[in-house]
DNA sequence: TTATTCTTTATTGTCGACAATTAAATGACG
DNA sequence: CGTCATTTAATTGTCGACAATAAAGAATAA
């Protein structure tokens, strides 16, 4: 076996660690990274329509890049599942049926559930009170804009963000906080969620930060686990009737609206 | 090499619909795909050694293509995980650290047991026939070579994408079959996996079957849960060791084997 | 000798052009 | 008039070359 006679051995390695994409700093070093960022967001706030078609030329044109890095970053809008693409035809902003809509709420109770019960196992002091000031700003913003407002935007899901990041589980936090969230604000824009049951998913979440600074893992895995559940339950009710109109309506095509 | 006949969808929007991926037929009718399926298969065979450098001039002067499509498919393997990038620098073969694969059985935990769930709740009966028939196929195998070569290959996988299959989950199934499943061959591999406790997992797959056939929700799911469970804790004790060593050996650097 | 700076070299990021494939448009035929 | 084959247009897949960046090595100064 040779000698290790690599002088920047131990720098490279750490740097392979952080490397997994958990920094603070947006990666924005290249030019497929920016466009990537750029769409994602176009995507998830609605700006680009669900089932809208997407030509490599029309967006390259757009972003005043080569189609070059354009396609990584659709490779990668693709691998989180916001973009569908078929060989040799195209690719389109992603459609969420109702049934996918009603998986994807499978996929959190089981993910989530087992984030609340790692955070109660791993969340140390200080995230905890962190937790708490997150519900509080949640408090202050619900009693000035009263009713619907609290799952409207970010807030909800930085409460759930910081359950997943206290479980101290990179992956976990990558599949939830990287691809299934982008998703979930996806679903908010496309069927315009107003999730109206406020102080219900307020308490609830008071409920399981008490499980978790308690250390009661079974508890704060439960108490998730029915959050998920009530909220998806809520709106497969509220829209019991969007899944037939869905159903009825023809698969009409959203025209291209970059060129 | 046969070429590959291409089923050729009639309905376009049906296509859009199957375009998820879950194909039986696997996805070559690009070089991109070709090579990102003949990487993902080195990788996971153990033949692209973990922590070895990848240069891109390199793999493309191997399979014969340019860099355009060799770095689309390392944008695929990038995103499954199997190996990692920085930009200006490159990439690496994914190299799981003990941590990461305790993650990554609780990871399966959560999804596997959600499966087990839905699988008793939806799996019909010739699904649950031909659920039994793998456990059988298993135990001639079994039969045949006797120990610890149950969990050796493709065996203990087969059952449990079954499971996952008939959860009628559609992201759940892209999720652990064409994610996760890879990185546990991979960490198989990696760790020269003698799982070694073959026929008392035998035993708990059938107790689950039996629970998915008696359409027992709660049982299944907790059953799986212990499966899982119950194979993190095996790993964990039997390298306990693995994990000082780890620590102790010096990062050395697989070098690159492609020029 | 050691640390620092500069040079060199190799790899990655980006671009424009060409080839292959598909979907739509046009025309012929029953 | 409807159906099928052919042509046409546009988009995607692939390629090679150039520019930008970072790591490795050489040279210089303390």
């Amino acid at each position: 076996m040779t000698l290790p006679t690599l002088p920047h051995n131990a720098d490279s390695h750490d740097a392979w660690q952080s490397a997994t994409g958990h920094d603070d700093a947006p990666e924005v070093r290249t030019l497929a990274e920016r466009v990537f960022h750029q769409l994602q967001s176009a995507i998830v706030r609605g700006e680009l329509a669900p089932g809208a078609k997407i030509t490599e030329p029309g967006l390259a044109k757009t972003y005043g890049i080569s189609r070059g890095p354009l396609r990584e970053a659709m490779r990668r809008l693709e691998a989180h599942r916001l973009i569908e693409r078929i060989p040799h035809v195209g690719a389109r902003v992603v459609k969420l049926s109702m049934r996918e809509l009603l998986e994807l709420f499978d996929l959190r109770e089981a993910l989530e559930s087992m984030a609340a019960r790692l955070a109660a196992r791993h969340m140390t002091a200080p995230e905890i009170a962190g937790l708490r000031d997150v519900l509080a700003v949640h408090e202050r913003q619900e009693d000035l804009q009263r009713d619907e407002a609290y799952f409207q935007r970010e807030g909800d899901l930085d409460f759930h963000y910081c359950i997943v990041q206290g479980s101290h589980n990179r992956m976990l936090m990558t599949m939830l906080c990287d691809d299934l969230y982008y998703l979930v604000r996806l679903y908010r824009t496309q069927f315009s969620a107003s999730g109206a049951r406020p102080q219900r998913a307020f308490v609830e979440h008071h409920r399981i930060v008490d499980a978790i600074e308690a250390g009661d893992e079974e508890l704060a895995e439960l108490l998730m686990r029915r959050h998920v559940s009530a909220s998806r339950e809520n709106v497969a009710k509220h829209y019991a009737e969007t899944l037939d109109e869905e159903q009825a309506s023809q698969p009409r095509f959203e025209e291209d609206t970059t060129s």
